[in-house]
DNA sequence: AATTGTGCCAACCGCTCTAGC
DNA sequence: CGCTAGAGCGGTTGGCACAAT
């Protein structure tokens, strides 16, 4: 057996916590700060074990914590975030703004997985049970790739999970003191479910949501927007519903520049490990090179050395020196008309843009170019499926059917 | 009214990771 | 480099509330 439970010991009390604990608890952190969690329960006159207290805080009293019914925006996150990374619900969280990582995995457990069951939806793998071993839809290629995708995706938000903490530590030290799996970041959803197109089997494990979520999102924001580089934008016009990170205290260096048909996006962050670009032609390119500071003849000359694996589609990636350069083609355009992936030639000059306009903002650190592409097929099949996926449980949730 | 079943969620358990020595 | 304490994390459990019988 494993080591003895910290609240073994003799006199420390288990079980649900009282006001007068609570209380005792909350005042001793706000006046002191919680320091050693293990020293904590004295120094507060408190009979639990340090562990237990720095649980009830985290996930209880700590003062940025929003209590309630989740809402629709919260419940699409999870279910597009747990398709991308599984049960790290911690990573989860740093995406919904004051839930805690318990709080989403009770959620998850209890309302959202069973539902999407009834669905007929495996919630591990998130496809249509019938389809849940992957038999027929996916190539090994196409495995490999979307392991690849998985990859990065998930690497990109960790990395930006890790942001947000640092972000809440420079702008507020007692808070991340206080309770460090807070989060300033969001993942924010605009989602207009599209038509009631029954669920159909994906081409490719959903790996990609976010991307396809964004794809609907762009379509949306992009009406509004003028032709060219409006200028910088508020970031509520940013609300993405992809991993983009969003900072509501706007305490953090986003800069933008531009949105929709022919702007450029920039997230550039003064001590941050990635950078995310998007273009004017529906791809992305997000950066993560460990440590080195990013020239355009540097990554021009990379991405020219791989001019060909660009285009060969439906998924392609360039990989030198340990470095992964990925150009992300999630399609910008609308359903009627789709953006083909822009010529290289259009890469460059995007690219161009983009770093002209970085290499103003300051100093980066570390950058990756990472970028996945998906086929037009492939995206508006994945957010089909979603829209699909999404509008019932829009429905079934706010109908309150007995279905659920 | 009593018993049983079910859903929910706060709290616990134990493993892993990391920083400090 | 190895050890240790502290913290983080995901899985699991206990117990309460409510519904069904």
């Amino acid at each position: 057996m494993g080591r003895s439970p910290c609240c073994d010991k003799v006199g420390l009390k288990k079980g649900p916590w009282t006001p007068e604990e609570d209380q005792k608890l909350l005042a001793y952190i706000e006046e002191y700060g919680h320091g050693s969690w293990r020293a904590l329960p004295a120094k507060a006159g408190l009979q639990r074990c340090g562990k237990s207290c720095r649980l009830r805080w985290t996930n209880y009293l700590r003062p940025d914590i929003k209590r309630g019914k989740f809402s629709l925006q919260e419940e699409q996150t999870i279910i597009q975030l747990h398709a991308l990374l599984g049960n790290r619900w911690s990573a989860i969280a740093t995406h919904l703004p004051k839930r805690t990582d318990n709080e989403i995995k009770n959620y998850w457990n209890t309302h959202l997985k069973k539902r999407l069951m009834k669905m007929g939806i495996d919630p591990v793998t998130h496809k249509p049970k019938t389809d849940a071993l992957g038999s027929g839809s996916c190539n090994p290629k196409d495995a490999a790739n979307l392991s690849h995708m998985a990859q990065w995706e998930s690497a990109r938000l960790e990395a930006e999970a890790r942001l947000v903490r640092e972000s809440n530590l420079v702008t507020n030290p007692l808070q991340h003191q206080l309770g460090s799996s807070s989060s300033s970041t969001t993942t924010q959803l605009i989602n207009k479910p599209a038509t009631g197109a029954p669920p159909r089997p994906l081409p490719l494990p959903c790996l990609d949501v976010l991307k396809a979520w964004q794809g609907a999102w762009t379509k949306r924001t992009r009406e509004n927007c003028t032709a060219s580089f409006p200028g910088m934008m508020d970031m509520d016009d940013l609300e993405s519903p992809t991993s983009t990170l969003n900072f509501p205290d706007s305490s953090f260096p986003v800069q933008t520049v531009g949105f929709g048909e022919n702007a450029v996006r920039a997230l550039e962050f003064s001590k941050s490990t990635v950078l995310t670009c998007e273009s004017s032609h529906g791809w992305k390119l997000n950066q993560q090179h460990q440590h080195q500071h990013v020239n355009m003849p540097e990554l021009k000359e990379r991405l020219d050395n791989n001019t060909a694996a660009l285009h060969d589609m439906p998924l392609s990636y360039g990989c030198t020196d340990g470095n992964a350069w990925f150009i992300d083609s999630f399609r910008t355009g609308n359903d009627q008309n789709v953006s083909p992936l822009p010529p290289i030639s259009n890469i460059m000059e995007g690219l161009a843009d983009m770093f002209a306009y970085n290499s103003t903002a300051g100093e980066q650190n570390s950058s990756v170019v990472a970028a996945e592409s998906s086929d037009n097929g492939t995206f508006e099949e994945n957010k089909s499926y979603w829209n699909s996926i999404l509008n019932n449980l829009v429905n079934t949730s706010s109908s309150g059917s007995p279905v659920f």
